[in-house]
DNA sequence: CGCGACGTTGATTTGCCTCAACGATTGTGG
DNA sequence: CCACAATCGTTGAGGCAAATCAACGTCGCG
């Protein structure tokens, strides 16, 4: 599974064979059956991850019982919703689990940090990630403020067609704050037109 | 007005006093006035600008002509609105402009990233903001899609009572993606309580 | 086979928006 | 310096979008 990985890296930037075998040397695969939890909420999480395959989710249960869903990462990206703990060492409000079965690549933080000293090329590339993530979430953040409950949706499906066809369709309500009912009607409304 | 900036920086890392003389090379103050404009929508943007002084809001105009606030960066913080069009070098979306008489000293991308090369410490200091800011939005998202108006503005004026006393009302409301009038009525219910 | 996950539909409620009008304050140009 | 305009906050009336509560069909799985 690490070739996955490996493949994605060596499309984005360019490694020596002794870089890789560094990268590979602190990599570690983690196999998550379906619905099996990568992160539970109130655990320390220490990893920068990678999903190799499959599909993840990172969620939160609110107030009043319900599941939210910050992210979807599906393969080929990285998971995003552990960065707080991973920060500041304290425990998770986010769960991660799989939505298909899956395999996660994991390294340390001081391992990746030590990746990122050594990789100056890996660094920058990491750095051009985490801004990219933040225009992402900016994004989102203008989505919700300003869309009704269609436009989101159309705007997601738009977006993400990959996630729209593969995560069941009250994980979407979820991601975008809305009740699966609501959704469903707006499904159907859709179809009319 | 440099050393409103010098002094932010000393609290945060050590820098040698050619180091600082290297910053303060490539740094540029620009004085606004109450309502100008720092930057339009549809111009490219390429500084990265921090407030000395002042006010500083980032809002965008939606579909339906409504103002909508993405952001306030009062001073002694980095005006973080900018960053998609810093990136892409494509004409901005937003508009930034000032909400009081401000100063903004201003950094040239490019002289910027010379200084993250130069200045190791300082790279590292503000990539661990970018964390920050990162996961404020997050958890901004989180807020956004779970609660309620009313619980949105308690939130807000708990994590950010000096904005909230500052700024007029409705710019709190467009904020938070709710109209004027409710925000002034949950206001009124809050004081009864 | 039976149970749980998923998606849909209906009825009802409600939170928030929109439109409109009005004081209070601030700012500004003649 | 006053008059008038603009900004700001508030309040009321009415309407709509979406939530909630409830029930039901379908499918896949243990």
């Amino acid at each position: 599974m690490f070739d996955v990985f490996q493949k994605y890296l060596e499309e984005k930037i360019k490694l020596t064979e002794q870089n890789l075998e560094l990268i590979q040397s602190v990599s570690v695969i983690k196999k998550l059956r379906k619905h099996q939890y990568l992160l539970q909420a109130d655990d320390v999480w220490q990893y920068n991850s990678f999903v190799c395959k499959g599909f993840v989710r990172t969620y939160y249960v609110d107030n009043k019982g319900q599941e939210r869903i910050l992210n979807f990462s599906p393969e080929n990206y990285w998971i995003c919703g552990d960065k707080a703990s991973l920060a500041s060492k304290k425990p998770s409000k986010y769960n991660i689990d799989a939505i298909d079965a899956s395999e996660i690549l994991l390294i340390r933080k001081t391992d990746f940090e030590m990746l990122c000293k050594k990789i100056p090329v890996l660094n920058d590339f990491i750095n051009s990630i985490s801004q990219e993530n933040f225009i992402a979430m900016q994004e989102r953040i203008c989505v919700n403020i300003t869309f009704t409950a269609e436009e989101q949706y159309t705007n997601f499906i738009q977006k993400f067609p990959a996630i729209a066809n593969r995560v069941p369709k009250h994980m979407i309500a979820s991601y975008l704050g809305i009740s699966a009912e609501t959704l469903s009607r707006l499904r159907k409304q859709a179809t009319k037109k």
